[in-house]
DNA sequence: ACATTATTTCTATATTTATGGAAATATAGA
DNA sequence: TCTATATTTCCATAAATATAGAAATAATGT
């Protein structure tokens, strides 16, 4: 892993409200949340969570998958494991 | 450990300056580097590296011990331990 | 087609973080 | 004490990031 994708991967956790987020999909599993669930659950504004989730996203952190008109979204193990080598 | 602490750890290696300088004085090892010697290296500015070793310092990822006119700047390992711990 | 619900995009604004020159401080040798 | 060197603090500025309401888009069932 290089340097540049390292920090992006860190910085797409290193922020509380996302943070709290992944680690509530990695609780929930593969199958995953419902964007509109994590946004209850963590009393996040649906704009806000949608940003997060986007930065999440594009880190790689976290994939989605549309079920009906729900967004769910479930964490990423492959990605943060290669985090946890690098720094390692 | 708690949701804030780390992403004070996260925040402070989720910069690029910063991940090197961390991982440079990993490499370094116990003895560690003094602050010239780094931003000689890493090609960074002394008040820019000053700013980013006192951030580094804050999080607790590394400590400095005073040699003569230098400042030494080591890993700290544990710390880096303790965050790779909370995020398995 | 319409109404309903889920999510995202747009937008403005606020907040935080990074940068680096200049000046200040600290340490030590002559 | 004077001078040189190492590092930090101060400061202004620039750049990046976060926030959330309102509007737009998307998906579904009726």
């Amino acid at each position: 892993m290089e340097n540049k994708l390292a920090v992006q991967l860190l910085s797409s956790i290193a922020q509380e409200a996302r943070l709290e987020i992944f680690r509530l999909l990695v609780q929930a599993g593969a199958e995953g949340l419902a964007a509109g669930a994590i946004g209850e659950k963590l009393k996040i504004p649906a704009s806000t969570l949608s940003f997060h989730l986007k930065e999440l996203s594009f880190a790689g952190l976290i994939s989605s998958r549309q079920v009906s008109r729900f967004i769910y979204y479930s964490a990423n193990y492959e990605a943060m494991n290669g985090l946890l080598a690098y720094l390692t």
